[in-house]
DNA sequence: AGCACGCCGACT
DNA sequence: GTCGGCGTGCTC
């Protein structure tokens, strides 16, 4: 007797084991999808995990329901990935699987009900019974979920009961086939006809269009022709197609096609590297000989996505895959462009707004014997079903939207990066003009090689760096508007010599809050304690976290003074402001809220690249991957804004968006310019900002990380807590934190009250533990479960929610 | 997660 | 008196 253990896309942290029935032993092995029965009535994909024949006890085994491949679907190595995962971000093993795997290759069953063809004149039924009955007279067979859409009514499951009790209907699961292959509708001669002019008769436009065909057919050397491109390739009407189709002259048929497959033809060689990037590209090799993780620290606009093409191109040589991850902003279309130039076809690319059929034909390809050699990505595509992985490239390895927030797993893409190269053998390049201070420790200790590239591409100057001291220009009454007036005086200059400007802003919304200025009253989301933004095109108040929106308010219910105000500022308010200040000039702005439909983020920049706008406005996305080569100014409304986060880390990204954001000034042939307005620009920051310093930066911002318990000197792990009833969670979260210190003491801090105390009812607490680096993190885990495991044996805390963050950001 | 079972409040 | 609310337990 066989049997497999299994993992379910349920957020589960334990396999479970299935009866492989006789007739499917030969056939089935690990990382094949197999369809189980899952509790009373559903249906589930779950990947075998294992095979084996050790009985398992106390429990009762059901058998595998069907078996959906003739081969696996993930390897080995993407299993161990997501079990490190699990493991070492502490989340349920079931999560790993449901975000690695698209959802449309996870087929799910689906309660559907048929009529049993039981007279029903003599029973009398609820007239919603009815109604339920009278949908499935017309069919055969239809899904709950359908009938209570028809229905607009949610609980329709006592009334089904009944009618199953009654006998009348009949319930059963049906498996969902969620992938639907694209089709495509061609068009082709029919051979069989000889005598054209027999059958065609008087028809002139058909015969000329007959005619038509036959010589692209022939000159194209083609036999079939996809039908929509043919009123655009002849001129000819889809009436006069018809007519031909209708004479059998023509045959129509549909065809599955590729979502896919583009053809793009690779038109490039690799440029010839420059003398700086060749130096980099040899030391970045020699480094792989002897570790497994290399970091290039490449100043902005030093030419690293060339290294990395040469890379690639040498993995390709090697007959090994390459995986190059970008952050969801840094992945452009400028970049996807001029890779595929280099590589055509054998580039596949993987982002957020591709759709789930895409990504099933993406995951489909990489199975198939002519895999994507290249593949561009974002954090999931970590978990491509790679066969020959031999380079993993994470390009602006520093950004901090690697790491997942939500949901779980929380994993960050570089570190789980390295891991995945790790299990294929293979090497990882950390790429970053401003690294991550965890990954420049790792190199500085010699844990990781480091490559630095410190000349611009073509030797472009760095960009000239001024201070604006907004709080001494608000005291001279100088600041008449968000902008000093230096830098208005900068924006009508560069703007005469023809040129552009980028300024930064890195709140979205009209004005962030509205207060009282006689109380402070701030009006809150009555769910989850944060401060509504508003929003000046929909004239509402928004939360934040649940998207709930509200009235505005224009008079203050604690107080009841009518000087309720707008604080702060977003970029919102800021475009408005900007055209005003310059009048005739076209200004746009870029932020979540502007670049929500699929092609408007591509709009935008094409608009600004094609100078029909003069001043683009934006937050952080802005920073990133673009190149434009008419910005000469560079402005930063306020930076204070981005330092003063309560967060170790606030410095450290501050630094980085300024630095980036700086790199987008200046060109050829010309120095560009930054000017940034802060009340305090005798921060030090600011110094090293100013004398491009990352190394003295990296330095000062250690020092302090070792004095305050954070990374590199710590690892941090957060423990959260989330509960209805708010003394439940804070006293649960107080004898938590006080088991951890019995045994890790100073290490544990809290339980604390975050900013954000409750979101959608529930009440939240957390506690941060600062551990050695020096424990193990199989005992860490193992002790924090343990402690687990006599949290829940209180009843009270029972049902308190608790989840962790590891290595939080 | 999703579903069943089971125990307390507002209604035919 | 029942319907249905959600708190609790379990899924190989």
């Amino acid at each position: 007797m066989t049997f497999a253990d299994v993992v379910l896309p349920l957020p589960l942290a334990e396999s479970f084991t299935y009866a492989v029935p006789a007739e499917m032993q030969e056939k089935l092995g690990i990382g094949f999808r197999v369809i189980v029965p899952f509790g009373r009535r559903k249906f589930y994909t779950a990947i075998i995990l294992r095979l084996h024949n050790k009985v398992p006890e106390g429990v009762e085994i059901k058998e595998i329901h069907s078996l959906i491949d003739s081969h696996p679907i993930v390897n080995e190595h993407q299993i161990r990935l997501w079990e490190w995962i699990s493991f070492y971000y502490m989340s349920p093993l079931g999560d790993a699987y449901t975000a690695a795997v698209p959802s449309k290759l996870k087929l799910q069953s689906e309660t559907s009900l048929t009529l049993t063809g039981k007279d029903i004149k003599d029973i009398s039924l609820a007239p919603v019974e009815e109604e339920i009955v009278k949908i499935l007279l017309d069919t055969k067979s239809k899904p709950v979920s359908e009938i209570e859409k028809q229905l607009k009514s949610k609980n329709l499951l006592p009334y089904i009961y009944s009618l199953v009790f009654n006998g009348i209907v009949d319930i059963q699961e049906d498996i969902k086939q969620k992938f639907t292959p694209k089709t495509e509708t061609y068009i082709r001669f029919n051979t069989d006809i000889n005598d054209i002019e027999s059958v065609m008769g008087r028809a002139v436009k058909q015969l000329e269009l007959y005619r038509t065909l036959k010589k692209l057919f022939s000159e194209e050397e083609i036999k079939k022709i996809v039908k929509k491109s043919i009123t655009a390739k002849t001129g000819y009407s889809t009436t006069v197609l018809n007519g031909l189709i209708e004479k059998n002259i023509l045959i129509q048929y549909t065809e599955d096609v590729s979502r896919i497959d583009k053809q793009i033809e690779a038109s490039r060689e690799p440029y010839k590297l420059s003398e700086h990037q060749q130096r980099a590209f040899d030391k970045i090799n020699s480094c792989f000989e002897e570790k497994n993780v290399c970091l290039l620290h490449g100043i902005t606009s030093s030419g690293k996505t060339e290294i990395y093409v040469h890379l690639i191109e040498k993995q390709l040589k090697l007959g090994k895959q390459t995986l190059y991850l970008v952050p969801e902003i840094a992945l452009t279309t400028q970049l996807t462009t001029r890779l595929q130039a280099v590589f055509g076809d054998k580039l596949g690319i993987y982002h957020s707004k591709i759709n789930d059929n895409e990504r099933a034909e993406i995951w489909q390809k990489m199975l198939s014997d002519s895999p994507y050699e290249i593949v561009i990505g974002v954090r999931s595509s970590l978990f491509l079903p790679f066969r020959q992985l031999g380079l993993v490239i994470v390009d602006e390895e520093h950004e901090m939207s690697y790491k997942q927030q939500e949901p779980a797993p929380r994993y960050h893409a570089r570190d789980t990066a390295i891991v995945l190269a790790q299990l294929f053998g293979a090497k990882t390049l950390l790429g970053s003009a401003t690294p991550s201070i965890e990954s420049f420790y790792n190199a500085q200790t010699e844990k990781y090689g480091l490559v630095t590239l410190d000349k611009r591409f073509e030797n472009i100057e760095l960009p000239k760096i001024s201070f604006e001291n907004t709080k001494e220009l608000h005291r001279t009454k100088k600041m008449k508007s968000v902008l000093a007036p230096a830098l208005i005086d900068k924006i009508n200059e560069t703007l005469g010599n023809g040129e552009q400007v980028i300024l930064f802003r890195n709140r979205r919304g009209f004005a962030p809050m509205i207060e009282c200025k006689r109380c402070g009253w701030t009006p809150k989301c009555r769910h989850c304690d944060v401060s509504l933004t508003y929003h000046k095109k929909d004239n509402e108040l928004k939360c934040h976290y649940c998207n709930k929106t509200y009235k505005p308010v224009h008079e203050c219910p604690v107080c009841s003074d009518k000087s309720v105000e707008l604080v702060g500022m977003g970029t919102e308010k800021l475009e408005e402001d900007i055209s005003q200040l310059f009048p005739g000039i076209s200004v746009a702005r870029m932020d979540t809220d502007t670049t929500r439909g699929k092609n408007s983020y591509e709009q935008i920049i094409s608009d600004f690249q094609d100078k029909k706008v003069q001043i683009l406005i934006g937050t952080q996305m802005l920073s990133k991957g673009l190149d434009f080569d008419n910005v000469s100014l560079v402005g930063i409304i306020s930076a204070d804004g981005l330092l003063n986060y309560p967060d170790f880390r606030s410095h450290e990204r501050g630094f980085q968006l300024m630095m980036q954001a700086s790199g987008r000034a200046g060109r050829k042939n010309r120095q560009g310019e930054v000017i940034i307005q802060t009340a305090d620009p005798e921060q030090p920051i600011y110094r090293y900002l100013q004398a491009n310093n990352f190394e003295g930066f990296y330095h000062s911002q250690l020092a302090e990380r070792k004095l305050f318990n954070y990374p590199p000197y710590k690892r941090l792990i957060s423990i959260i807590f989330k509960h209805k009833d708010e003394r439940k969670v804070e006293s649960g979260a107080e004898f938590f934190a006080q088991l951890l210190k019995q045994s890790l003491g100073e290490m544990v801090l809290g339980p604390n009250k975050p900013v954000i105390s409750r979101i959608q009812q529930y009440h939240i607490r957390d506690i941060l533990l600062k551990l050695d680096t020096n424990l193990s993190p199989n005992k860490i885990r193992e002790f924090i479960r343990s402690v687990e495991i006599r949290f829940r044996e209180k009843t009270d805390y029972k049902y308190v929610v608790l989840y962790f963050d590891v290595d939080l950001t």
